[in-house]
DNA sequence: ACAAAAATTAACTGTTTAGTTGAAATAAAT
DNA sequence: ATTTATTTCAACTAAACAGTTAATTTTTGT
């Protein structure tokens, strides 16, 4: 019977797979290798395997666990009964501490998704598709009382997302094109978080 | 003396290149395989390494190529002399066209620069971070007047890269979750390009 | 206290992939 | 025409890497 003597915090298992995770989201599945992955976790090569069989089973459980970690809470804030302007501040807010608390998976999501695209297309489909489709309703409902920008729902949704999400993806070039350092990159970021819901707001409402 | 037989678009040396570039730019560097470059290509696995010496190589050529192919076109948009609400219009529409034209390039860029952030930071900053700073107080005098939305200058400019770059790096996402096919994806990025320049003048300037 | 199970390790093997070689074909130069 | 340089290729080698094994230590159940 499988018992964990020390507490989980560090547990081997527990170890490798926050290990593979940092590797894997910095690196790509290709670019990680599994001896950077053991030497992050400080345990031996063999223990990767014996958790976790090979490094396309550990890296599918990194990958889908960094999905299920933040798309399904996303994805809710979308289909709350309230208001535009209301859902908007939420979603926006939310959508934003979510990313802030794992900066790392929107690139990695998709460059990996970018080398393989039908993966995952139907959870996709069905996590996010399926709950986007009545926020592009309402947004259609708005536009039609004049309350919204002039634009199609879908492009409205992309320039929201857009803003929230390329920060954090666009990072390494930010960072050096306006010459900050590590810590003034994150203050950059803490005032976007909190400029950018209102600014979402006014530019999308009218 | 080395003396092109064919006429320069079926050279060898172009196809690799061309195939390393495709390759690449889908993969990434360690997901890139040197035998499906060759295929890819159609010559043999030697020819690679007779043109490119090797893998790094190779792949620097393309790296290098695929920044020096955009950068600059679209920093000189920048610096032109022009009112601030010209200057948007002419350095969005440009802007788009060019990256509508190299798709693929900002995924693949980000990506290396994420696994190595200091690979071309020199590059960056001369290439862009110069050229930006011009622009930016450009956006501050501008403020001062009370001619543009209450944001600091480079978070309008944050605002103004991620809507123009993020449809082409989340693709497969959005491809998905708006259930288009290819063809549909193209029209909603062609709707984009006329919309999105007026939008964000509008949502930028007041 | 002891046996059984689980966890850990160092050394090893197998596979994949980048890179080489030397011979053959083709093109260029004399 | 014949030599010389370049280009191409199939078969090979070398290196890096994932994955295995068997022996050892630690933990757990009785």
């Amino acid at each position: 019977m499988k018992e964990e003597s020390q507490d989980e915090q560090s547990s081997t298992e527990k170890k490798i797979f926050e290990a593979a995770r940092d590797v894997f989201q910095s690196k790509g599945l290709e670019g990680a290798r599994m001896q950077e992955i053991a030497d992050k976790a400080k345990i031996n090569k063999s223990m990767l395997h014996y958790y976790y069989r090979s490094k396309e089973k550990l890296f599918e459980k990194v990958y889908q666990l960094s999905l299920i970690k933040v798309i399904p809470q996303i994805v809710s804030l979308l289909n709350e009964d309230l208001p535009l302007e209301q859902k908007l501040l939420n979603f926006t807010t939310k959508y934003l501490e979510i990313i802030r608390a794992n900066p790392d998976i929107p690139l990695f999501v998709l460059h990996e998704l970018n080398k393989n695209p039908t993966r995952l297309k139907t959870f996709m489909l069905n996590e996010v598709g399926r709950k986007v489709q009545p926020f592009l309703e309402q947004l259609r409902q708005e536009a039609q009382k004049g309350n919204t920008v002039d634009l199609p729902a879908e492009q409205i949704l992309v320039n929201i997302m857009s803003m929230m999400i390329f920060p954090f993806i666009g990072r390494p070039v930010l960072q050096v094109i306006f010459e900050m350092d590590e810590d003034e990159f994150d203050r950059f970021i803490e005032e976007r978080v909190n400029l950018l819901p209102e600014f979402i707001v006014r530019s999308t409402l009218k």
